[in-house]
DNA sequence: CTTGGTTTGTGAAACCTTTCACAAGGGCGG
DNA sequence: CCGCCCTTGTGAAAGGTTTCACAAACCAAG
């Protein structure tokens, strides 16, 4: 067990983790590879090899006990705290991450938000007082905040990103549609939907043109 | 060349893309498959490799026609044209999506929203009438959307994904943090800001783990 | 206690993606 | 036109992930 663990096995552990919490609700006491595969798309043996990274938290024969996956899960997956998340830049997408019950519900918790637009610094959005950059510093490592959130024009966002690093944040996540580069061994994870979007564009055109052909 | 191309695949190719938009901009002529690695990470091999699935762009010797490949990527990628989005739940997520002015930009316009609460239907959003889920079909057949976008409650959201494949998209972006099975070859791609979170968790909490057994 | 039905954990095989490394080709200066 | 330098396009190798398939283990029933 143990070594390297991809990142599409974290992803997998996350969805499993998911389905678990739902069977936990709904008082299951025990689950199968096979069940906890459907929903993720994924295959049981997959399941099977991508908790076996870890240990041996199944009874053959009898599958794995959904409470004690549940909180082997969290274990691993450092779910079983909770994290406080610092924003940067208060507009469309920023103010919608605020608003988002979701995060605060599965343990992200947003503690500190940031601006360069003197029109919002002061005011309070959700209950929280939008603070000027020059406060960057010192309010994360006084919240203790450890994911830097980076909702900014595209322009600022990797000054932004290493400003967040050098703040002292372990982690980053980015909606700027632009590739950052992690340093510091901060990771960075991008959720940038243009390019999803893109990713679908290419795959209707790529339908378009084989029925094109075909037909 | 030519062939099953992989998603990843799909994605550098829209980096790439970005990159030689800014080089055209710039005024730049010609750009060798290193250089354009770069930004996205990537090495020139792959650049190259991912290339010559299509056909062969490059001179040797010289590089890449910024112009020439600007074009073919966009063909290749189906940007040369612009797509037509219906959202589906105008809440917070969907809200910031229509005040996105990036969207529109890279040639992708929502033309249509539809939401549940009596409250919002009727009412404009970004210059966009609101309206109830009962037009959904006739207004996206009447419109031409071609990608359905669905930003409802998770509960909701493999039914409003139905209900938008029978309406006549192409494809589905997904906002719910549920993952949605594609049905009839409709693609559908999940955008999940929790799953990536959780994914950050992971990598703080496994360096915290190694650095607290190193040291 | 033994038997039968079930499901895990895991090497081995298959498959897919990335990297390597180099022949082939193109431009430019002389 | 020739020779040099540069960069592409691409088979082959390496590296990684997923699937297969089966022995080992467990439970329940008799």
């Amino acid at each position: 067990m143990s070594g390297r663990i991809s990142d599409s096995t974290v992803r997998r552990l996350s969805l499993y983790l998911r389905m678990l919490r739902d069977l936990e609700r709904a008082g299951v006491e025990f689950v199968s590879s096979s069940q906890l595969a459907e929903p993720s798309g994924a295959t049981s043996a997959q399941v099977r090899k991508d908790l076996s990274h870890f240990g041996s938290f199944g009874k053959r024969g009898r599958g794995y006990s959904v409470d004690g996956l549940v909180r082997a899960l969290e274990e691993i997956l450092g779910l079983s705290r909770s994290w406080r998340l610092a924003l940067v830049g208060v507009g469309k997408i920023g103010s919608a991450l605020l608003g988002y019950g979701g995060l605060a519900a599965r343990g992200f918790d947003v503690v500190a938000a940031f601006d360069v637009d003197e029109a919002k610094i002061g005011t309070r959005a959700h209950g929280l007082r939008i603070r000027p950059m020059r406060e960057l510093r010192p309010v994360i490592a006084e919240r203790g905040a450890e994911i830097g959130v980076v909702a900014t024009p595209t322009e600022v966002a990797a000054e932004v990103a290493a400003e967040l690093e050098r703040a002292g944040v372990g982690a980053i996540l980015n909606f700027a549609p632009i590739e950052l580069s992690e340093v510091n061994g901060v990771p960075i994870r991008t959720v940038d939907i243009v390019l999803e979007l893109e990713g679908l564009s290419y795959l209707m055109s790529e339908a378009g043109r084989r029925t094109g052909i075909d037909a």
